[in-house]
DNA sequence: CATACGACTGTTTCAGTTAAACAGTCGAAA
DNA sequence: TTTCGACTGTTTAACTGAAACAGTCGTATG
């Protein structure tokens, strides 16, 4: 019961902290604001939480995890490798848009990003390196993609992708308001079926 | 013969920026270490140039004239499509390599960029655009490329370009030495036989 | 013991100040 | 026409002091 309670007030700490850092950025959101979000001293967060760094991480973490999970439930399905890219470059877009901090950090400057954190981001994107990894993998083995390179394949896919969001950020001057998410989205979808010929076997 | 000194000191002193805004980026050059590598008083600087930025933008348009020059004279010939594209690809990573002030000004986050030097990036990437465009064209009138749309692939293919490069800044902090280029011209390559692939209509 | 926090500390940030650096100007000289 | 010394106003950078902030610790409470 008492632990219940202690992992409540984590969770919900660990809320009030991501909506914060959503919308401030990590650098303008105090500990103070976040412990009078959930109703506590700011001292008492440090009993949760070691650090505004982890506390950050933790939340970083978080919402990495939901982009996982959301993802990983579609690898096991037996569905056409083609499809199943589809489904995970959809399912991308949508994540990307929700979850916050998680975009924020994938698309900030190396000048801007603690060393920590940058190390997480590659961490994250290791990882998001080994699911498309896999994908192209199961279509190489049962013949629709011609890939010679499954992990290589996968970082170029990556940054084609990168290109795309950090493009539309240059041009529209960091202010990307609803017709320039638009705007990306179409060019993305553009871009995935460009990828798709690109690495499908045709007969 | 007036006239030709004249011409002669512009073009020395557009040669002396050259190097120092590429070597210390615009910001850190002074118009009194430019004055002193041509051999001149500041002050005269501004008889030839009006202002510091009128010169640094003689800078990048001289630079995306000898990009444009090294790619249109490709343009006329009688090739494949396909071809026209792989040698544009390569010209232009070359280009990329050694125009460093082009280079930087289009890696630039818009935040460091004046506006009138964004404005002139925006004109230099739509030029970019029309060229890519009018390769996709020839591709599709003659039966090489299934593109729906030219322009609009044009500007998906530049943000997957751009993707690489400022995937590797990021990754690398900003210091891409001899390794990390060989890596990204890599993933360059991987790419355009990727978009090639999406973009050929195989028989 | 687990949880909470008031009072505190040392560091970082921020606003303001000052001097130096800098882009640019202009009158005068060659 | 071309050059530049001397100058000006603005911007930048260094500095300072105060406030803000992350983090700490002793103590209180249930």
């Amino acid at each position: 019961m008492a632990e219940q309670l202690s992992t409540e007030k984590h969770d919900m700490i660990l809320g009030a902290a991501r909506k914060r850092f959503a919308y401030y950025g990590f650098s303008k959101v105090t500990m103070d604001e976040i412990a009078a979000d959930v109703g506590m001293g700011k001292a008492s967060l440090y009993y949760y939480f070691p650090t505004k760094d982890s506390l950050y991480h933790e939340v970083i973490k978080h919402e990495a995890e939901q982009f996982f999970s959301g993802i990983n439930s579609m690898l096991t399905e037996k569905i056409p490798a083609c499809k199943m890219f589809r489904s995970y470059a959809g399912k991308r877009l949508e994540h990307f848009k929700t979850l916050v901090n998680l975009r924020a950090l994938s698309l900030q400057q190396s000048a801007e990003t603690k060393a920590s954190s940058l190390e997480l981001f590659k961490d994250f994107h290791k990882h998001e390196v080994e699911i498309l990894q896999h994908i192209l993998q199961i279509g190489k083995k049962n013949g629709e993609f011609s890939v010679s390179n499954p992990q290589q394949t996968a970082e170029v896919i990556l940054q084609m992708f990168y290109g795309s969001r950090a493009w539309f950020l240059k041009i529209k001057e960091n202010s990307l308001d609803e017709e320039a998410y638009v705007e990306m989205e179409s060019s993305m979808k553009s871009m995935i079926e460009i990828i798709i010929n690109g690495i499908t076997i045709r007969k």
